[in-house]
DNA sequence: CTAGCCTTGATC
DNA sequence: GATCAAGGCTAG
């Protein structure tokens, strides 16, 4: 309501104050700003239709190729594209509420006035100095970043409660913020889970099957440092001083959500086709985690800018080089994002408690998650985020030490314009940081050795006949090393 | 379906 | 009591 004054009726009580959100639009379609509204500002229509969506379960199809460009006059004419744009810039699943209770507040409030404050500090910087600075502290995003928007994650302490439906998404009023909408059907086709899994928030239900395999209008959506768009129409959104490579390689990672929805699924129709008697073991579930987990990697790898131009035998010998490293850069990278040392983030989004891993895992597997956390623990020290972590996978990717390439000039090449963008990239956005470069450079020989050692590991552990068959895991290591 | 306006109610 | 983001209602 108020929402509607300060910026509809120009009422008179303020003279024309030139701050004041006077710029502020509508992330999705460009309209004007009614208030905050499942997470981000964003205009009154936008409010509506995603609340629409979510709460009627909406599924909507792209006419063409599910690029349609959103802007006031057009955002009737595709639902799907609108809806896409909606999670793209921001909004938020589970701010729509399961149980339709009215008013009050939610978890949000916080990040609300958080955002508010922010973007006043941001306006009087501004006026004092005269000019914008757009985005010159990416990872400082507001709506995303401290408040843990990873965080929403977190998990729910035990299984779902009395009231809960089992296949719709009715939850009790008081948890409907935290559980979110996946509880309730990974508890019902996963079977029972092992304790140490606890079960967590995951933002989507069936709705998840409706998102396309990739996205188009914001490469900069996902969790973390992201900094969400606030630019109402497709053009780029960052400024123009980022070494274009950096944003290309960017563009090329897959939407986390996307990723983990699609994993998840996989995973619970897998669980759900296996008889009780069969059901897997943590160690087995993990490592089709980490096949489905790689199996996604191998997909960003073949679409990746310059990957695609290689010929297969080049696109295989690099992937047999450099998989367990992406594996474990991905994963490490989920610990940084997660910043919690009590419990790891996997990939479909669920935590698993450490405490548990050390008593049930066994040294050496303990041990190797231990200095998985080490190297997150160092990352997250230097600050590092999604596009240097986005150039650090094109630097594994392209190893310049891989031999017998037929195109081993332009893998060197790539590497070298990777790293000379990645160099670019830290010292204009770090310029405080002396050698960023040179810390996060450093982490890659850790990584691999680290990398190494878990394929040790998994050999190991197949060897034993412990790791599950017609995996894409067992398949890379055979490629690499001869098996018995 | 859309989108503008209205009602609610926890928090400040 | 004011605030303001949720959900609800309803012309077009």
């Amino acid at each position: 309501m108020l929402g509607e004054k300060t910026q509809g009726v120009p009422l008179k009580v303020m003279d024309y104050n030139y701050d004041e959100d006077l710029e502020e639009l509508c992330p999705v379609c460009g309209d004007k700003v009614s208030g905050y509204h499942y997470g981000l500002l964003t205009c009154e229509s936008c409010k509506g239709f995603f609340k629409r969506t979510v709460q009627n379960n909406k599924r909507y199809t792209c006419a063409e190729n599910q690029e349609c460009k959103i802007d006031k006059t057009q955002r009737k004419r595709c639902p799907f594209c609108r809806f896409q744009k909606c999670l793209n810039v921001g909004m938020r699943l589970e701010a729509v509420r399961a149980d339709r209770m009215r008013g009050g507040r939610n978890k949000f409030g916080p990040m609300y006035k958080r955002d508010r404050a922010l973007k006043q500090q941001k306006k009087a910087l501004i006026r004092s100095t005269g000019f914008k600075l757009e985005s010159a502290q990416p990872q400082l995003s507001p709506v995303q970043s401290d408040y843990g928007f990873t965080g929403t994650l977190h998990s729910i302490p035990s299984l779902p409660k009395g009231p809960m439906n089992a296949t719709s998404t009715s939850v009790t009023p008081t948890d409907y913020e935290a559980s979110l909408y996946g509880p309730p059907s990974l508890g019902v086709s996963m079977q029972p889970l092992p304790p140490q899994y606890q079960y967590t928030a995951f933002p989507s239900r069936a709705i998840k099957s409706e998102f396309p395999d990739h996205y188009t209008s914001s490469p900069e959506s996902l969790s973390g440092f992201a900094f969400p768009n606030v630019y109402p129409s497709g053009s780029s959104p960052q400024p123009s001083s980022l070494p274009p490579l950096v944003l290309e390689l960017l563009r090329c990672d897959p939407d986390e959500t996307q990723v983990q929805s699609k994993i998840l699924a996989f995973l619970q129709q897998e669980q759900s086709g296996r008889g009780r008697q069969e059901k897997l073991s943590t160690f087995s579930l993990m490592c089709r985690m980490a096949d489905q987990t790689l199996f996604s990697i191998v997909e960003w790898a073949r679409s990746c800018i310059f990957f695609k131009e290689l010929k297969v035998g080049d696109q295989m010998k690099l992937l047999h080089n450099c998989w367990s490293e992406l594996l474990v850069l991905d994963h490490v990278f989920r610990q940084v994002q997660h910043r919690k040392d009590s419990s790891l983030l996997l990939v479909t989004g669920q935590e698993m408690d450490l405490l548990s891993i050390g008593s049930q895992a066994g040294v050496t597997l303990s041990g190797l998650v231990q200095r998985g956390q080490e190297l997150a623990g160092r990352l997250l020290g230097l600050g590092v985020d999604r596009r240097e972590v986005a150039c650090l996978k094109f630097l594994i990717l392209f190893n310049p030490n891989v031999k017998l390439l037929e195109n081993q000039a332009f893998v060197e090449s790539v590497h070298e314009q990777v790293n000379g963008a990645l160099l670019e990239y830290t010292l204009c956005t770090y310029p405080q940081y002396l050698d960023k470069f040179g810390q996060l450079v450093r982490r890659l020989p850790e990584l691999r050795a680290l990398s190494t050692q878990a394929e040790d590991y998994l050999c190991y552990r197949h060897l034993s006949g412990e790791v599950p068959c017609n995996n894409l895991l067992i398949e890379m290591l055979h490629a690499k090393r001869a098996f018995v």
